[in-house]
DNA sequence: GTGAAAGCGCTAACAC
DNA sequence: GTGTTAGCGCTTTCAC
């Protein structure tokens, strides 16, 4: 491997040198400077990211701990960090938190040994007891996405309750007063939240929660599906069904073609969280969709100025959802 | 911070004994050990995994260069990849090619840099004249996925040409003389493969690849909605559409739907890559799927044994598709 | 405008 | 079974 005092001795100059013409942290002669180029060129040097790191005390680094498995929007969410990254030179090291305290503590252990300037965290259930505490501590910036926990740092999350509520007095509004709910993982705000929403619209209008209606889904496609099966295979059904998130609502997409049942015909529908088929399904998904590339983008934006120093007060920004009236809850 | 050397103090041991309670690497007494622990904990002592690396020559950190753009897989891919990595104590930095050579360049340089154990890349049309020689020349392990391009090294990809042409000939076999096909991006072997499997269905059957009816999607969703929705429009349309990826599906599914025409009784079609919705689309899609999960933990176990040393003949393996045999193609 | 030298925090001979 | 010591390749004062 060439290393600077290589190209150093081919230049005729110090390492130091090299390192600035590199960095371009000081004035260099233009000529000294084109012997640098030039010998950099001839050797083929290419620096060593981690010398640079630990002789400078950062890495340029960004870790990202989700949950893979619950989360459908993996795939967006990572590109809309990757990209604002990677557009401010820094690069990103995703772990799998498979949405449980110590798998997330092994991936965020493995993050902090390894220097990162800050992390994004989406948190599982549990971890402001001890995820969270441990990478405060190491005084690391960090900003927690999609769920929000009281530790007092920065997050940005998803509008929950409005929403939810929205797509629950839609319902309602439609006529139906049998809306039986599907409701996520326990324990992570953003399930609550909805959830939440879901009640509030049902007490607005006077309907006690009915808990036969209510469904745990888990936040999985196979668990709601099983659910909403034995849920619809009752003589005594609901007229209309709430799905709390993405991969719940294939689950209960499923249930219900199972039964042979028909949207909105037998049962009218709604969800929170959209697809890139919504328009193409048949009836077309009526949906709150969720801004995941803003949420990516803002997280980084926050983490950022928190690594650049700023020490203001914690940010919690709320990403709005976007609401689709499409077909499936009756209309048009 | 606190270092190694404060924790050999509190212990009474020199800093090389804490190395090695640390890393396992040599015997030592359960007495001091215990010391060593009771040390680590009373002052919340962390390694630095960038001395470590810069010390050790070894990062344990694996680069990923890949097209999020145009990989609707991208998530699964990356969750594959991740887990596998992280089962063997490695962690997984992601770069997005954007598939342009330059970009992919600026990623894979700044893995490089870096100094990341391994690589595995979605090689960018030309990659193999820029950034795949540039990567093999330091040395770094590197597993091509996805694409495969001949720069002797080992590659993990789809089956191609059967599938696609599998996909032609069900449609063949159904009556249709005119089927059109929307094919992918210039210039990969994907795109070729596909293609060559689609020409040589009809060849197979006697019928010439009529230029009208091939499509360049470019693998995008727009691209193909835009083609697809011009050539359906014809008054002289196919029966028949094969799509050869997930992006151009959506967006031939999309057009069709858009010209108010209905599959299968309008145009019968099949595609290239499965969904999660395939089987609840109406109607269900027939398609070939790829098994994405195993292209990535198969291109983690080349690339580790790599890694560890491995220097046989470069391995370049296949991984076939299943054949879902649903109706969009005219049949049940 | 440039160089010398002291680390950054760890690993791994090597010696005892 | 444990300590000493010499780096790993870079950044960054400090001096000239």
């Amino acid at each position: 491997m060439t290393t600077m005092g290589d190209v150093a001795r081919i230049a005729g100059v110090s390492a130091s040198t090299v390192s600035h013409v590199l960095n371009g942290t000081r004035n260099v002669n233009a000529a000294t400077r084109l012997r640098v180029e030039a010998a950099i060129e001839e050797v083929g040097y290419r620096r060593n990211g981690v010398a640079r790191s630990l002789a400078a005390g950062r890495t340029h680094t960004v870790g990202l701990s989700i949950s893979a498995l619950t989360n459908p929007y993996f795939g967006s969410l990572v590109h809309a960090v990757e990209r604002a990254l990677s557009d401010a030179g820094y690069v990103l090291i995703v772990g799998d938190s498979h949405d449980e305290v110590t798998s997330e503590q092994r991936v965020t252990g493995s993050l902090l040994d390894r220097q990162v300037d800050g992390m994004i965290v989406a948190p599982a259930a549990g971890s402001e007891h001890t995820t969270l505490p441990e990478i405060t501590r190491t005084g690391t910036p960090l900003v927690l996405i999609d769920r929000g926990v009281d530790v007092g740092c920065d997050r940005v999350v998803p509008e929950n309750f409005a929403s939810a509520k929205t797509l629950t007095e839609h319902l309602l509004d439609l006529g139906h007063r049998r809306v039986a709910v599907v409701r996520g993982l326990a324990g992570i705000t953003s399930t609550i939240e909805r959830f939440d929403g879901y009640c509030a619209a049902l007490s607005g209008r006077g309907i006690t929660v009915d808990p036969a209606l209510v469904i745990d889904g888990e936040s999985s496609t196979d668990v709601a599906e099983r659910q909403v099966h034995a849920l619809m295979s009752d003589a005594d059904r609901p007229t209309a069904l709430v799905s709390l998130n993405n991969a719940m609502t294939i689950g209960t997409l499923k249930a219900v073609r199972g039964l042979g049942l028909s949207i909105p015909h037998d049962v009218a529908f709604c969800c929170y969280d959209d697809f890139e088929w919504s328009d193409l399904f048949e009836p077309r998904l009526t949906a709150a969709a969720q801004d995941v590339e803003t949420i990516g983008v803002k997280a980084v934006e926050l983490l950022l100025r928190r690594i650049h120093g700023d020490d203001d007060a914690a940010q919690h920004i709320r990403v709005p959802t976007t609401f689709h009236h499409r077909n499936s809850c009756g209309c048009g």
